[in-house]
DNA sequence: GATGAATGAGGATTCATTCAT
DNA sequence: AATGAATGAATCCTCATTCAT
């Protein structure tokens, strides 16, 4: 049985990481209302500082460069969007639907959220693949299942996650650049669904699919 | 009739106004050269005046920014792509095999020299669209033709810009990055088509097309 | 009897002449706009020629340094100013009433047109005296002239440049920065008036005089 | 009772502020050094830091230009008045007394320091009054004083500090620029104390008060 | 005489990093 | 662990001046 003492100092520690938890994650939330203003290259790291509202020591307490806080940022997005992404998902059988569904759900998310948009647009080319190896994992195994069962005809499973991620980077763009449509990232969505050899009909089909909190479905908070 | 006077003005004006173009164009071509050194965020200013061998001012008199000799490194990037590819496109009538000789070449030729390409990467999500006025106009046309004699089917222009523009920019990027297969871009090239509907065979078919100085025809120049 | 050609050559002359008189007024002009917006140090010679809309190397036909420009300006103000006192100065004999007189419309001047005021506020502790040497010549016979005739009792000239001046200065100042009585500049230069010992009632008397666009009578324009 | 942790924390802020207010006066004590060496318009950045013998960063710390940095020496320098002005009003009740020392300290002081008077001759128009606010209220009360016991006929405060500010620099200039006799000062303030409807000769009485360390009684450092 | 392109010394400014408290 | 003052190398930028046309 732990003696007084011990437990004392163990919830001492535990409130000391706990702090420290809070304290980097106030940080990368700061990084990312940053990042979302000015860029990814622009800011300097008082800026994450001032916006944080923390000191100039503590940030280096947590990361040491502006790249190391940027992974982060990156990081927890990843998260969030696999979050979101994987109850959808999880009704879903055809690899087809599934793929679709992962991709509106990716575009609908940046598009809801200015500064989650922008800084995925910026991000993409930077990292040039799906955001983390949990969200790999998931593409790379509904392509290959879509090959295997005779949904999919590809020669390169690379190249269609370089069609799939570039045209959603540059959908998103779209959505919050210009005015487009309601259902343009359906469109978008469908005419990718057709490369992998899926016909129009059923393509659109597809794309039309119901899903939460998609810019087609609800007018996006517009916060700058 | 003009005044002797003012013809004098007139070539004075002349030749100062072209003293001031050749400055510029070697102030973009150094800065070329420096951005293949050194990548695209690194250099500082001082790197562009030595290598132009100009003044500091000299620069000032020309450009305010890293970011602004970048973007007209860019442009100037952007008239020897469409130099390149007009003359492939010339004999082409039939809008799939336009498109997709564009498309070829403007991968190739970002692929064949890597300070282009990642200029390239880096520009298109800034641009968000063909990089200048000439190249959207020619997009456009194509695609309206392609669209008008039944070819393609799509359901959206700009979507198709999108994707198309979207595709290229993973794809350089990924020739640029990773160890990819001689044939590369004509397999997401064949991808893009049939997403315009064009049939899987047609579609590989016109993406075998030959072509002058191809990625998948001579190795490209890889120097960091 | 000239010849033709020599008749044509003097013309010549002559338009030359005329030429660069105006395009040194109308670099006066504008530094005289400029030194109003910017203050009398912050002004590089670069916003000289913008404002002009002249060439670079015009600037240096007529002037060698910021110093010099700043030197024209005032002296074309100074003649301005004299130019508008004098005539209303002819009529009046009594010393006080001039130097009254004199104060008021330099005043009044000031306050019509805030660029004048400005430069005057800034130029009077710079000179320490009258702008140009006609204008002092005035002054020191006006108290001079009052000194001799009894109408005041003063212990020193430059002590009473220096009382009537600084008043002038902050009292322009006044006029521009704050919201002031209209007859605010009457007050103070009553009350400068007695400090020469002209007594209370009559100096009241004295500044309440009539004059040509006083501030006190007409509203001023305010231009920024 | 506070924690040990707070209190500790609380003796940190503490240092710090102390520290960083050392460095701050630190830094205004060498810059009235160089305004003195130098005048106020040649000093460059690098020769505060160079004079305080602190490193570049720290000056950009406190102050963000040159002008920044004088504003504040004037600052020190209008405290710095006070202090020496204060103890003189204490024995003086009469408004009229108090107001001419107060003048001839503030005269005498900016004379009695070269560098100190071209301070103020620059400031005074740049403020537009007094200093600061202790003096301002000082100024203000005795004035109203003076009226209010009928010592003074008056017809505006704010003409009143114009007129008294103005001959103040003006008369400090003089000091600064011309030979003037020794007791020029007593005779401006005095002609300016009859302004405020005092008589000529009470004037030179009050004027001619006995005081500390006045330009009349010390002959001025005359460094350059 | 007017023009404006180029020049480069001189000075201003930033910002990643350290470290005592 | 958090703090924030100080640091100074690296870099940016201005602007007076020249000079060929």
């Amino acid at each position: 049985m732990p003696s007084k003492k011990s437990r004392v100092r163990a919830r001492n520690v535990q409130t000391g990481i706990e702090i420290r938890r809070r304290t980097r994650l106030e940080l990368i939330s700061a990084a990312f209302r940053v990042f979302a203003d000015k860029g990814l290259e622009a800011p300097v790291i008082d800026d994450f500082i001032v916006e944080s509202g923390l000191a100039r020591g503590t940030f280096y307490n947590h990361f040491r460069t502006r790249e190391d806080i940027l992974k982060a940022v990156a990081d927890e997005l990843a998260w969030e969007i696999n979050d979101r992404i994987l109850p959808v998902l999880k009704p879903l059988k055809d690899p087809a639907e599934r793929i679709c569904a992962s991709l509106l759900c990716f575009i609908g998310m940046a598009a809801e959220d200015r500064t989650r948009g922008w800084i995925l647009v910026r991000m993409i080319p930077v990292v040039g693949g799906p955001l983390n190896d949990r969200m790999r994992r998931h593409a790379r195994n509904d392509i290959k299942r879509g090959v295997d069962n005779g949904r999919f005809q590809i020669d390169s499973i690379p190249a269609t996650l370089d069609l799939g991620l570039g045209m959603a980077a540059m959908v998103i763009r779209s959505i919050l650049a210009k005015r487009v449509p309601a259902d343009y990232s359906r469109i978008a969505v469908a005419m990718f669904m057709r490369s992998l050899g899926i016909d129009a009909k059923e393509a659109r089909r597809i794309a039309a699919m119901p899903l939460p909190l998609l810019h087609s479905d609800a007018s996006p908070t517009h916060r700058k």
